[in-house]
DNA sequence: CGCAGGTGACTGACCAGTCAGTAACATGTA
DNA sequence: TACATGTTACTGACTGGTCAGTCACCTGCG
């Protein structure tokens, strides 16, 4: 492509940022519709309606439908593993109020914002994209996994935590919190069946009292 | 469909079965394709091969391929869920051991059998098929979640758990037990990062402590 | 002008669904 | 037994609609 080309030469390889919005727009019209209908039924000329631009138009922007996928997969994570990083850095206090911080915190991101759409994404087109598999499981899950599991270790060290298998505790922190992210983003917020913030309140309860010590 | 109407009239209405066990031989191709590429993707042809037999066959057993679709969600979680019930209705002992006979049976059938394909469909492709979403979350899921919620009520009523929301809590009994599935559905077996039978033990142990009195 | 930033109309591939045909087996009949 | 007639279960080849991706052309701005 040769204007992505001279975009990057002039701005930098890697993540293209433009001056226009233009990208955000598509991704973000993307991110909702494929979290709605899934990759393949997604078309793109639906995306570029909804982002207000011509379907030839993401063309500018992205390679291919599979491109666009990948960065909408990509931008749609890596912030919230950040944060939480940088949350987990900075708090100060019991291990458990910090859990309960996190849980309630990543849960309120993957019931109600774009975070659970791409969780539902990923779940849903593992199989169909392999290298997505493999940049989620690295950049995102093993991140998100290791920070939960060394405060799990710490509260164990420190005694305010039972002895336990810290990375399996990490993972049942989050199951919960991921499939309440997902059910969101298909079943739909449905409170006879569950109410997603009372749920995520019952967990943090529930988790922490299960790995006291 | 002359034909299809024969047998109807002879065999009843609904679910068509015929001598041959052609149909569940589809069925069973049809899960293992379309959860691994989503329903859109899954070419009809491929189903028919992998069922060893011409895709305009699929088509002497079903009306079409979203017809062979609500045949596969139904046939696929339907068995489970009485099971289920039947284990809860026969168990006689403490109320944690039968929450932990329930994680630990759903939970296997989740992370190794179809069950845990059919919890993945479902999720991905709720949203493009709203009537999958109403028959599983009344046939399905409000069964399950009553029926563990029940115990857990009991549970609270005979001091043996501690009170507190018991739909909330079924849903936290379960949520991980899902997860496990879609997760070994999608980003696959990898140890690494949880082993799922390890995994659903930690979560007996650390939900049934959570809720302990 | 020259060019960044578009667009609308087109095309080729792909695939659900159809249909005419057929092989294997059953049934009648002499 | 031999041969016609009918039925069941299935197939290969086709079609029509859909959509990702392309391309010739437009348009406002410095």
């Amino acid at each position: 492509m040769e204007y992505k080309d001279r975009v990057e030469a002039a701005l930098g390889k890697g993540t293209m940022r433009r001056r226009s919005d233009r990208p955000q727009a598509i991704i973000s019209a993307a991110i909702r519709l494929v979290g709605e209908h899934g990759f393949a039924t997604t078309r793109l000329e639906d995306v570029a309606e909804a982002a207000g631009v011509s379907k030839a138009a993401i063309y500018l922007y992205f390679e291919s439908k599979e491109d666009l996928f990948f960065a909408l997969v990509r931008e749609g994570a890596l912030p919230t593993v950040a944060d939480t990083n940088a949350a987990v850095a900075r708090h100060e206090g019991s291990l458990s109020d910090l859990l309960q911080e996190i849980i309630l915190g990543i849960g309120h991101l993957m019931a109600h914002t774009e975070l659970g759409t791409i969780v539902k994404i990923v779940a849903a087109e593992a199989r169909n994209f392999p290298e997505l598999v493999t940049y989620h499981r690295d950049e995102v899950v093993a991140r998100a996994m290791g920070t939960i599991s060394s405060v799990i270790e710490k509260g164990i060290a420190s005694g305010e935590f039972r002895p336990c298998d810290a990375r399996a505790q990490a993972a049942l922190c989050i199951f919960p919190v991921l499939m309440n992210g997902i059910w969101m983003n298909s079943i739909g917020p449905d409170p006879s069946i569950v109410d997603p913030d009372a749920l995520l309140k019952a967990h943090a309860e529930t988790f922490i009292r299960g790995i006291a010590a």
